[in-house]
DNA sequence: TTCCGACAGTGGGGTCGCAAT
DNA sequence: ATTGCGACCCCACTATCGGAA
């Protein structure tokens, strides 16, 4: 297949906000692969994640190229995906110069559209409103089999073109081969976000409420003589937490499937700031690796000597995970009253801990999905802070100003401090608003950024801060958003950077 | 007819590894 | 030794489509 047809068929997919329609294009192109190996080549390109993974070349490498489009089309998929692995595989001194070159000689082969398609897949930026969960419905219509099939096949293997390939290749009968295997991670549950720990509970009963931990997600695969670790992206990291693996060693079970937080504590037991977990999670120098110690706190277990418990209730696999991992569990209670609900809350957060965790005792493991039946509880700070400046966005927001500079007032009477970013929370009516106000109340501007003068008021929730080599103030925000403009303010009224940094425990 | 689940998009801060400077 | 890039941790929120109720 031609990188020319791929390539159209990712523009008609962007040219329709119909989901069906985007279903029916991807469908037709993944039925005219002409070889099992190429539909697992098309499935990662039209669903925005190439096979080989990040291959060391980002925008800035892709920026560099800027060789002169071919004439005519030539390129295969096949050869892509070539070049695509030759990139991947360069490292060590040079490696740049290499990747260049390999991308630069695919680039001159391409056409201009065949460019800008290679460019938006290899930055992240396909924007053609399909990637994965699009992309599952069109390799079961193209296979002609149940959506149902072909999302369990890829939550258990982890891998789209493989999914794909089953699906074309072998159909249902295919997909059902794919079970829980050990030492090959599945795609982890996500939970949403609930709006109050009595509404969640009310929501989930019979419910299970367990403390929510600031660390990494795990996923930790043991069989006798063997443990492996796992991110929540399904990377091995086994190499990188041996105090980990050492520990799993010796939990009372021989063969299992855990999912758990791992985080490093203080010496007093409270949990260390993320910035401190993930430094140490991140690395792989063995100085590094003896300075902090990880410590799991498991809360699922997936499977247990034997016994495969994906598709069991929460209430069964919590008494296996009661079983497998002695004193490793996270703290929680299961069917509590909402009173109990509210002191274990209070305790979690009182140990220093993120918040709580709801999960429904009669859900099975809903791999891969942010479903329903697992909400957090945290609690949200609100704060009054100053726009001092907006950027202009990107995408569906091209034109609009959108990244909004936030600060804090000096309780010293100076300018306000800067503290951090967001684009969270705005509304297409306020991004409208706002992009004509600004303007009115703009004293300068630059590239990307319109400064402000006569700086408005924002309301901004925030789940905390953290300690920032960046701003001038030393600190930055976690996960702001735009909560409401308050007129009705001056930056005079604002909240001072004293009373975020008292946010710090 | 209305509601809501699932999905994609738009980015935020921080840290590490690695190669280039 | 420092700097910049790329990768990968954590994450919130809105808009939209289309099936469910």
């Amino acid at each position: 297949m031609t990188l020319t047809e791929v390539a159209s068929t990712s523009a008609e997919v962007g040219a329709t906000r119909s989901r069906l329609a985007k279903v029916d294009a991807l469908a037709g192109v993944l039925r005219r692969a002409d070889s099992a190996d190429e539909v697992e080549v098309v499935v990662a390109f039209l669903s925005g994640a190439p096979r080989q993974g990040r291959i060391g070349a980002g925008w800035r490498t892709l920026a560099s190229l800027a060789p002169s489009a071919a004439s005519g089309a030539s390129l295969t998929v096949g050869e892509v995906d070539d070049a695509l692995t030759a990139t991947a595989r360069a490292s060590g001194k040079g490696a740049a110069a290499a990747r260049a070159e390999v991308l630069g000689g695919l680039f001159a082969r391409a056409t201009a559209g065949e460019q800008a398609f290679l460019r938006a897949l290899l930055t992240g930026e396909l924007r053609q409103g399909a990637l994965e969960g699009v992309m599952l419905d069109a390799i079961a219509r193209a296979a002609d089999v149940p959506g149902t099939a072909v999302r369990r096949a890829f939550m258990l293997s982890g891998r789209l073109p493989a999914t794909a390939r089953a699906a074309l290749d072998g159909g249902a009968e295919a997909l059902a081969g794919f079970g829980l295997e050990l030492h090959r991670p599945v795609r982890p549950m996500l939970a949403s976000p609930g709006t109050s720990l009595a509404e969640a509970v009310e929501s989930l009963s019979p419910c299970l409420v367990e403390y929510k931990m600031d660390g990494a997600r795990i996923q930790v695969h043991k069989t006798p003589g063997r443990v492996s670790v796992y991110t929540r992206t399904l990377r091995d990291i086994t190499a990188s937490v041996p105090e980990l693996v050492a520990l799993v060693e010796q939990l009372p079970c021989h063969t299992t499937v855990l999912d758990g937080e791992t985080l490093a504590l203080r010496d007093d037991g409270k949990p260390r700031p993320f910035q401190e977990t993930m430094s140490r999670f991140g690395s792989t120098q063995e100085e590094q690796i003896a300075a902090l110690l990880l410590r799991p706190y498991f809360f699922d277990c997936l499977h247990l000597d034997g016994r495969d418990l994906l598709d069991s209730p929460l209430r069964e696999r919590n008494e296996a995970l009661r079983a497998a991992v002695g004193d490793h569990l996270i703290p929680g209670v299961v069917e509590p009253t909402q009173e109990q609900a509210e002191e274990l809350t209070a305790a979690a957060l009182d140990a220093g801990h993120e918040g709580v965790m709801v999960k429904g005792l009669d859900s099975a493991y809903a791999a891969g999905r942010r479903g329903k039946a697992w909400q957090k509880v945290k609690p949200v700070h609100t704060f009054d802070l100053v726009v001092l400046a907006a950027e202009w966005g990107h995408g569906r927001r091209a034109g609009l100003l959108s990244n909004l500079h936030l600060g804090a007032r000096d309780p010293d009477g100076g300018p306000p401090i800067m503290v951090g970013k967001t684009f969270k929370g705005l509304t297409d009516e306020l991004l409208a608003w706002q992009t004509e106000e600004f303007q009115k109340r703009e004293s300068h501007r630059d590239d990307w950024v319109v400064h402000l003068e006569d700086q408005p008021v924002v309301e901004i929730a925030l789940d905390g801060v953290q300690s920032s080599p960046r701003y001038p103030g030393s600190i930055a925000l976690r996960f702001a958003r735009v909560v409401r403009y308050r007129p009705d303010k001056t930056p005079a009224e604002a909240d001072t950077i004293d009373a975020l940094k008292a946010l710090r425990n």
